[in-house]
DNA sequence: GCCGTTTTCGGCCCGACTGTTTTCAGTCG
């Protein structure tokens, strides 16, 4: 049972509470349970062990029995009744937009209706129409919302949400009487997939605004249109992509624009805490205004820095605000300055012709200085792995013979002799100690026999982690966001691991990667674990890829310490070359 | 279900929009 697993149990009680007809407070008790669980740093075993897990704030009683039951025996008994108690129809028609806990209940209790096919034939017959407190128009909602099922509520990659987010921006701004415009919400706080995109605009006349905005070329659909809120379904091609998303527009005036943006920002938990803040201060905030109680006075803020100065806080940025210890960071002054896109310096784990890569060592390495970088480290992929074109053993002497070469006439940027080597089934590495040791530095990663169980997984990787050839392990779950789950692997002992053996661990900055997960990356600060942030590219152009990394390191808590590849070439060359000596 | 420098009971963030109502419940973020 990972933190996950756990979390994953509370929220699904959370649900079937709710459709239950619980307490709402109740229901939300264990959803926050989840989050915090996920969040929780250190081995959930041992935290349940100890018992330390009572200490942690959202966790009470109830739930800390609940997850000791869950961690000890790997089951719930409490679930199990719930589940049986709830037809597992019902928790799907929650997908459906504008249908929630207590609409599903009514439609089970009243029509006997316990799942979408029975919804679709009594919508069909009109039975729906005919329930107290539904109509036509929600019968018809709910008819097209299961037309569009598998297009709902779709969570898409932050590379492929950003161009569409940008360019509805773009033109929002471009309205007449627009002031000021920005992108909130997951994708200002860089999350690594979003499931719709809040744009803020500050403007002293709305209803023009909305008006243009649901006209728009990449609208096909209006959801909502109010005099200062509008909801539209976009759709726009993004490098081939067809890219669908629920976008919601908000208007202010340009006063109310700070608090909105920090209200649109979020997260959600992060604005609870905020607005708590301002309760304990004798104050209200909300995404108009931060006044005092009975709202006779309000303190004026022109930015989002004011609004946290006037709550005892400093600036907290975007990709920190998740309620996971930045409130309490601010109040003792030690949250982190952290990593920026112009703070690194070079790149490792990258590809060329060598190997799966279109692009040959010179261009490669052209195109790093062209984006301002010292150094190129190539990480070509090794023997095995044929399905990539991995390197037989004279070929990397070659490509060994070819970097030495370009090096002597490249001026401005500097190749490094990296290698991406397979961790085999076993965790032996895929080439002799001898070759690696030609290497400056060596990217461990697993590209094969991904079904294994956990327990063997976690070995194998920590094995590789134990080799002193090593310098960092790639990618480390595998997962591909959205479309595959990353192996089963114990990462808090991949962690331990890599602490005890002093390596350092990649964020593939690769959008469908984000491989090490920003959770894991807090932890790994805190282990003092040596990040670096690799794009893993395979062209020139995914070179710039590595932002989307920092995006993660920076939701990590990263500064420019943390992160290997913030250092220049020397400095690199001279540690790699302190490592293997080790 | 959680939490507590006024509390072990009584709160728990709060506003916009929709659709169904005729003053508001439900949903969403």
């Amino acid at each position: 049972m990972t933190k996950d697993d756990v979390a994953d149990v509370l929220d699904e009680i959370a649900t079937l509470l709710e459709l239950k007809g619980e307490n709402a407070f109740r229901t939300n008790a264990y959803r926050n349970g989840a989050r915090v669980v996920q969040g929780l740093s250190g081995d959930l075993k041992d935290l349940v062990a100890s018992g330390q897990i009572r200490n942690t704030r959202g966790l009470g009683d109830t739930l800390v029995e609940k997850i000791t039951t869950l961690v000890t025996t790997g089951a719930l008994p409490y679930l199990d009744e719930l589940r049986a108690s709830i037809p597992a129809g019902l928790v799907e028609m929650l997908r459906l937009p504008g249908i929630g806990p207590k609409k599903v209940k009514a439609l089970h209790e009243s029509l006997q209706i316990d799942g979408i096919e029975k919804l679709k034939l009594a919508c069909e017959a009109g039975e729906v129409a005919k329930l107290k407190g539904f109509g036509a128009k929600t019968q018809s909602k709910i008819l097209e919302g299961i037309r569009y099922l598998d297009q709902i509520g779709k969570r898409v990659r932050i590379d492929l949400a950003l161009p569409l987010g940008e360019a509805l921006l773009k033109q929002v701004n471009s309205f007449p009487g627009v002031i000021r415009g920005e992108l909130c919400g997951s994708l200002r706080r860089r999350r690594e997939t979003v499931a719709d995109l809040d744009i803020l605009v500050s403007s002293a006349d709305a209803a023009p605004i909305m008006d243009a905005f649901v006209k728009l070329p990449e609208v096909i659909q209006v959801l909502a249109q109010g005099p200062t809120k509008s909801s539209i379904v976009a759709a726009m091609h993004v490098r081939g992509e067809k890219v669908t998303m629920q976008a919601d527009l908000r208007v202010v005036t340009d006063e109310q624009y700070p608090f909105a943006q920090h209200y649109f920002t979020g997260s959600k938990e992060h604005n609870i805490r905020m607005r708590q803040r301002a309760i304990d201060r004798g104050l209200t905030l909300n995404e108009y205004a931060l006044s005092s109680e009975d709202k006779s006075r309000t303190v004026p803020c022109e930015t989002e820095e004011d609004i946290f100065r006037a709550l005892g806080l400093p600036y907290i940025e975007p990709e920190l605000r998740e309620d996971t210890g930045e409130i309490e960071a601010g109040e003792t002054k030690k949250l982190p300055a952290l990593v920026a896109d112009n703070d690194i310096r070079g790149v490792f784990h990258n590809h060329t012709t060598y190997s799966d890569g279109t692009a040959s060592l010179e261009e490669m390495a052209l195109k790093c200085k062209e984006l301002g970088l010292e150094y190129f480290g190539v990480g070509d992929h090794s023997q095995s792995l044929t399905i990539a074109r991995g390197m037989p053993v004279n070929i990397v002497r070659k490509q060994w013979a070819e970097i030495d070469r370009v090096n002597e006439k490249l001026k401005g940027v500097r190749i490094l002799k990296g290698i991406e080597v397979d961790i085999l089934e076993d965790g032996s590495l895929d080439y002799t100690d001898e070759l690696l040791a030609g290497f400056e530095y060596v990217v461990a990663s697993v590209h094969t026999h991904f079904a294994m169980p956990e327990p063997e997984m976690t070995a194998r990787v920590c094995k590789a982690l134990a080799h002193p050839a090593v310098t960092m392990l790639g990618h480390a779950t595998g997962r591909l966001l959205l479309r595959r789950e990353g192996y089963k692997i114990d990462l808090d002992a991949v962690l331990k691991a890599a602490a005890q053996h002093g390596k350092m661990i990649e964020i593939n900055a690769q959008p469908s990667r984000l491989d090490l997960d920003w959770k894991y990356v807090k932890r790994a600060k805190e282990m003092e674990i040596p990040i670096v942030i690799n794009p893993d590219a395979h062209s020139p152009g995914e070179l710039e890829l590595y932002k989307f990394g920092v995006h993660v390191a920076r939701r990590g808590w990263l500064t420019p310490a943390d992160v290997f590849n913030t250092r220049g070439l020397k400095d690199v060359q001279k540690e790699l070359a302190r490592r293997k000596a080790l």
